[in-house]
DNA sequence: CGGCACGCTGGAAACGATTACATGATCGGA
DNA sequence: TCCGATCATGTAATCGTTTCCAGCGTGCCG
């Protein structure tokens, strides 16, 4: 490999000129700047960024832990995480977690091994203590969607209640009074956020949840079988699913399907998290949209910050609920606040 | 950050014996290596990777480079790749090239600058200099489903061509005769070999595959909406439509859902790739599914094996046609050869 | 004309690990 | 008893950069 060395050897230079030279930084003078550009455009120098970020404690590479690479609500994550990072000149490390805590230690201790400038996590385990002794240490961390309560690292995620609210008001609307909910690991804050969410807007409707309406998934398809496996074998079925997740509503509509039932004559289901093959499925499912991409960005500079050494900045957006066709015929009246009809 | 100095303080012996005693190399007397351990422990040491490459000249680390994150049959490749590679101790770096070759590149040079072990890729642009320079250097490069003609590097990847001419057959047996396909960029193999597969199946049944029912994508679901917009422009038009990825059957589905038409009593459509939700959507689609989870673990396999010095092995896995039901409904006799029914 | 500041350059010291080589101790066999 | 082999350990070189510091020339000002 043609090093530093090389290049000074043919400009005919010391290596501290190439090296200034080639960063850009100090001053170099014309001559000497054209003689090392020329020398390493030749042998195709490239740097060993190994042997830079060893002497400068750099890497420019973030590291970002996500619950599930297979959930298409993390892809996008990522795809902009990776997106905006780039653009500020960082490299994105990706660990995925398949939403098992083991994993998301090792991850996360493997990515600090590797002196990460930042890391990015979306807690699998919201206790954690590696992740918590991480956030907690030199190194920048972000929370991004879910987060560790605790820790005081900065978070950006969606807040979905209000949207959350306005599906239970949606489905009132439509008639469904027995109303359940395949939640998340209680392990993770949005798991808790979104069963509290709906549970505080089923009271606002003079709505119980009974414990029987609410099935633990792990955000995982056949989590989401399964609860509603159970829910179907209640002796009064509830009338409407609301899976806190795109992969446990798959797993519901699997489930659904299997008995010859269907959605929503015989049950209504709605999900949390927009994905682009919601308004092929049959029927097209009514889901709670994040700004997933504003989300990744937001994140992404809120860390470079961090990494440049300014405060830390939380950050909370919005979601909303997209109507679509399986929760019921949508009321052809005005359409309950700040919903999109598709 | 506490460093091997530290621990040979607090042990009382040398660096030199630390760094012995950790990696298990050559001998270290039982009392040292005990008194290493736990000063270790106690310290809470962890090896900076990043001296210990610039040292080894390895990173025990793996770049991919994919075409697009958002695709579901390469996240679920990312996930098996990155689940074999950790099991065989490697982390694994993913590159994002969003089916544009310059992101390609950047990904490719990027990663070789990071001193990968070894590079899988799935080229975006299979003409790209950048890739066949690296694939033609000193680090190991495995292709992995679409690879660079020209290059010796082994390709590990999925024959669809007996599944292609499953699903010709199955379209035939339905009575299609009018067959149209969308085809990925002449760039890369795939997008040239799935035509050229289906060109020769429809010939095999006597029937021809005009320019017109020819149309290019580019693996994103917005050409397959254009494809498919152009075919239902057509004064006579096609009965039957392939995908040649999930992607851009995604982008089909809408053109034809936008037209107010009907899958499959107006048009039928097919896809090359399974992904969890065409049993889910309306209809279910039909599709020629990989073994892609097969695929990645294969590739890195073959990759590690590069990277200790092995020679060089090319995999083609087979791919077989899933028929559910938007090319029609199944005729109940006995199914086409290797073809599975849902 | 002397001195100072400034611009450019090169030598050499880091960064934190691994590892070649040297050293000292211990032990067995001649 | 002495020598050589073996084992455990330490010293120092090394990986490829960046960067501190010193030196040297040049130009400007007093």
């Amino acid at each position: 490999m043609v090093g530093i060395k090389d290049v000074a050897r043919a400009a005919g230079l010391s290596v501290a000129t190439v090296s200034r030279a080639l960063n850009g930084q100090s001053a170099v003078s014309d001559g000497a700047r054209a003689k090392v550009l020329s020398a390493a455009e030749a042998l195709g120098y490239r740097p060993n960024v190994v042997a830079r970020s060893l002497r400068t404690d750099r890497t420019r590479t973030i590291g970002l832990v996500i619950s599930d690479v297979l959930n298409p609500y993390f892809t996008e994550l990522a795809r902009s995480v990776e997106e905006e990072a780039r653009a500020l000149g960082y490299s994105v490390i990706i660990g995925n977690a398949d939403e098992r805590a083991e994993l998301e230690d090792h991850h996360v201790r493997s990515l600090m091994e590797r002196r990460i400038d930042g890391l990015l996590v979306s807690p699998a385990d919201g206790r954690s203590p590696t992740t918590l002794d991480a956030a907690s240490g030199t190194t920048p961390v972000v929370f991004v969607d879910r987060w560790i309560p605790g820790s005081d690292a900065p978070v950006v995620r969606s807040d979905g209640r209000g949207a959350i609210r306005d599906l239970v008001a949606h489905l009132y609307g439509l008639g469904h009074r027995r109303l359940a909910i395949i939640t998340g690991p209680a392990a993770t804050t949005t798991g808790r956020e979104r069963v509290e969410a709906f549970r505080a807007a089923l009271s606002e409707f003079g709505l119980s949840l009974p414990d029987s309406h609410v099935g633990t998934g792990d955000f995982q398809a056949e989590s989401g079988r399964l609860a509603t496996e159970a829910f179907l074998d209640l002796p009064e079925r509830p009338d409407a699913v609301f899976a806190t997740d795109n992969l446990m509503a798959l797993g519901a509509l699997d489930a659904i399907r299997d008995r010859g039932l269907r959605v929503p004559g015989d049950i209504a289901l709605a999900a949390f998290d927009d994905i682009p093959w919601f308004p092929h499925t049959a029927p097209p499912i009514t889901a709670i949209a994040q700004p997933t991409a504003e989300l990744g960005r937001v994140a992404v500079r809120a860390l470079a910050g961090l990494i440049a050494g300014e405060p830390a900045t939380s950050t909370v957006l919005p979601a909303h609920l997209v109507v679509r066709r399986s929760c019921g015929e949508p009321e052809p009246s005005a359409p309950t606040g700040g919903a999109t009809r598709e």
